[in-house]
Order: C-alpha cells, then sequence, then structure tokens
DNA sequence: AGGCGCTTGTGAAGCCGTGCACAAATCGCG
DNA sequence: CGCGATTTGTGCACGGCTTCACAAGCGCCT
C-alpha cells in the first residue's frame, strides 16, 4: 500500500481511513454486538461480512486499516474487534448530544432508545418555543436555545442533533457553532452553511423516497416495454442471492 | 401493478443515470422549490449549485443526463428544470407509501409534514400490536398487518417503510415483499435480506451520530498534539472557504 | 449585423472504492 | 515435527465519480 507513513508519528490513533470505511466500522460494530450476544467468540470475515451485508473482500480490507486485527486461519475475536472499532470511533465513553428542536420529530428522536444503547447520551434538548420550554420529555426538561452556550459548556456537548423546521436549521447551526459544538446531525431539509471544522450529516427522509421513487418508476417504465432493446449487461433482475441495498 | 405510461414522451425517457447523480437529484428538486417561491425563473449552474450545497461542474454534469435542459448564456428555468426532474424522479403523482411500526419512530414520521409537501402520501399505518390496532394518528386508522396485502393492492403501494424494532423488521420487510412492494425504507438498525429487484435504502440513526463521533475522536487527537490550546470545545479551524459537509 | 460577455456542456485526467485472486500466516492433527 | 486445511491481508485491475479547463452556443448591446 501506498498509504502515506508521514515520518516518524506511528501513533496509537489512526489518521486517515477512507471515509467509506469510516460509514461501514459501525455496521460491523453493530452486527459484532449481534454475534456477540449469541456467543460468538470468533467471526470469520466471511461470516461477519454477511452479517453486515457487504463483500468480504472490502470487510478484511476496511478491518485491515485497524492493524493487526485478525488470526489467518480462525478469524476476528469478536470483543477484541468491538473494542478496536469503538476506539477509533472514539465510543469508549458515552458522547453526549444536544438535541435541538423537539417538535414531531424531535420528540421521537429524544425517546429513541437506539442512541442511549449505541454509544450516546441525549444530555439536553432545547428549543426556540418558549411554551414548549420546560416539558419534560424522557427525563430531560427542555431548555430553551439561549441556554445553549451554558449547557454546552456544561455537558462537554460536541455534538448536536437539529430537528428543527429548515426555515430554523441555519439559525440553530450558527448558534450551535457558535457555542462549540463541532459535529451537527441535521434533520432539516435545507442546506447548513458551516466553517471549516465543523462536519455536518444530513437525513434527509423525503429525499431517501423520492430516490426509492425513482428506481420505481425505473423499475414500471421496464416492465411495460417490451424486453426488446437491452443491453446484456445492463438491467435484467437475474436471481443471485441476498439482498442488494442502496446504500449511502 | 400496473402502471400506465400516459402523456406524450418527447424523447428518450429514462436512461440510466449514475446512482450518485439519482441521489442527488431531490437535492436540486428542494433548492429549485425554494427559488422559485422566491420568484426566480432562471438560474445559473453556480447559484443552483451554491443553494444544493455541491461543485458547479458536478451539476451541470447530472443536469446533462436528462437531456437539454439549460440555455447557454442564461442558466436553467427553474420551473422546466423543476418538471424534468420530478419526470425522472417519477414524481408526476403523488406516491402511495405505507409506515410500518406506529412506535415512537412511526408516530413521528406519520406525522411528519415533508413527506406530503414533497411527492408522497402515506396512505396507510400499520403494527402487529393489537393494542395499537385501530389508532387514530393524523387522520389514519392503525390496521393491523395481516391487512397488509389488502391494503396495498387497494391503495397501489409500492414503497413502504419500516419504523419497527429490529428483531421485527426482517419480518416485516418478507410480508412486505410478499404483499407486492418493492421498495423498502429501512429505519430498524438491522440488515434485511430483500429478493432481487426489490430496493432498500436504510436510515439508522445511531450511525450517523457514530460517524461524527469518528470525526470528533480525530480532531482531538489532532489537536491533542500541535500548538496546545486544551479548550475541548473550540478546536483550531483552518480559514478555507466554505462550509464542509460529510455528504452521503 | 456583428462582436462580446456569459454560461452551458463535455473531453480528459485523476482519485477513490470495489472485488478478484493469491500468497502468507496460523492452527490442529497425525 | 510437518502437513494440510483454513482464513487473513493485500497487490492489482477495473469502473465510477469528481474536478478542471475549455470550446461551443446563446443573448444582448452597439
Amino acid at each position: 500500500m501506498s498509504q502515506q507513513r508521514t515520518g516518524p508519528t506511528d501513533g496509537p490513533d489512526f489518521p486517515d481511513l477512507p471515509e467509506a470505511t469510516v460509514a461501514r466500522l459501525p455496521e460491523y460494530l453493530r452486527a459484532l454486538h449481534h454475534l456477540a450476544e449469541d456467543g460468538h467468540d470468533t467471526v470469520s470475515s466471511e461470516g461477519l461480512a454477511a452479517a453486515a451485508g457487504v463483500n468480504s473482500a472490502k470487510l478484511r480490507k476496511d478491518l485491515s486499516h485497524l492493524g493487526r486485527t485478525g488470526t489467518r486461519g480462525v478469524g476476528y475475536d469478536v470483543t477484541l474487534l468491538i473494542d478496536q472499532i469503538e476506539q477509533v470511533l472514539g465510543l469508549t465513553h458515552r458522547r453526549a448530544v444536544a438535541l435541538v428542536g423537539v417538535g414531531n420529530l424531535g420528540h421521537a428522536l429524544a425517546g429513541y432508545a437506539g442512541f442511549g444503547t449505541r454509544g450516546f447520551r441525549i444530555a439536553a434538548l432545547f428549543d426556540a418555543d418558549h411554551s414548549r420550554v420546560g416539558e419534560h420529555i424522557n427525563g430531560l426538561v427542555v431548555r430553551h436555545i439561549d441556554d445553549l452556550p451554558e449547557v454546552v459548556d456544561q455537558e462537554s456537548i460536541s455534538i448536536a442533533v437539529i430537528a428543527t423546521p429548515a426555515h430554523a436549521a441555519q439559525h440553530v447551526a450558527d448558534r450551535l457553532v457558535e457555542a462549540g459544538v463541532t459535529s451537527v446531525l441535521n434533520f432539516a431539509p435545507c442546506v447548513l452553511n458551516v466553517p471549516d471544522g465543523v462536519d455536518v450529516r444530513k437525513v434527509d427522509l423525503a429525499i431517501e423516497l423520492q430516490i426509492l421513487s425513482f428506481h420505481e418508476h425505473r423499475k414500471s417504465a421496464l416492465t411495460a416495454l417490451p424486453a426488446a432493446v437491452q443491453k446484456p449487461g445492463r438491467v435484467g433482475m437475474a436471481n443471485r442471492l441476498g439482498g442488494e441495498a442502496v446504500a449511502t
């Protein structure tokens, strides 16, 4: 590999993993926890790949970036691998997360158990609407967004979730960044402008459906047409095994 | 499911566009609607790219796949482009969507206005829990999952959203496919196996946070070494222009 | 009518990610 | 102790996506 080993800094951490690999590590982690609960001590790359829904070669290459992990002829030690991935992802401690906007979606997110079980703690809820401030949700009190700087500092929050209407999202993002938040998960359907050094990930539910809509549209167009003009390599629903997933 | 070809199809209809392009078209569409509301008649690729948060060359190449769209020296006609994209995405009619699982998250999704305003209609709610069947949510009655085939057929549903716990998701997916659904948006944190020809997109909220966690971890590891300002909140930021977003 | 400025559309180059195929490494067993 | 079975780690080639840079086209102004 021509991965640049820049000099002596063969540090304990892993500066550059491919972004695609990073996006898959959580998937492996989930599958590994599942395997651990089922009592497995080791997994082969083939087995873990199947559980995570990816190609086994891809999985091995992904894990190879973490350093020595597997044992040839045996496989991967489940608990060891869990530890390594959690280390790399920075999940060795529960990260505090702020949630802004306790409307329809925000309410649900505040109560979503998956955050708690996978390394995060919703540490604070915010809303701009004074009539919502003070409300109790899942053991937390909704605070006004003006309290952001104070709470962010107090709770050492670096990640925030935006679940506000789109028109408020940019303003909220600005205030979050100002308060010291450096990672944002945005559920509002809009583009956020943030300074360099701040990461934004976006989840747009309608977009996901629209992408599916395209594929539906294409499928129905194909079945409506005679199967005359079709290139050999392209379309066609050959029955290979396993599910296909359009991933992010 | 008989999808009739309606209208005069003037031109090559559905070329296979790159998947990456398909994923961005909804983003453009949203930006265009926003521009239209602001009274813009035309947009340059530069302007639309900025509104959608992408590179302008990429945007032009994306749109070039749709056929002749823009006018050199002028830009793109906003309403025309909206029509073209909606056509390609199959959004010329509102697609009926089924939502399975009206728990915490499902409730919120059932009430999410964004679906309605962007081409979809939640046509039915399902749950396996009999105590939830009959409940009214947002003008819809929750039906038991056994009614799936009947309702899917009745309402011509081809897209479904799974918002069940993970352990139930595969079973639900099987029944959806059996009932004729060919596109699934999965919110349950698990891998779904579906036959070929069925599309699955997955949204895992915890994974998004874990990816952000990695970047947080990396950032803090970087600032630990060089010039020391040990305030955990505010890390040193380079000042290149523009925000950075970790995209899909 | 002709030129000029602006914007699109695209050829070409480079980068990243994927998957195959195989050598290296490890364990278990005779 | 050595051999075979097994599985990891990775070199390599390929395809897709992104980005740059620029020629081609269009409208406007003189």
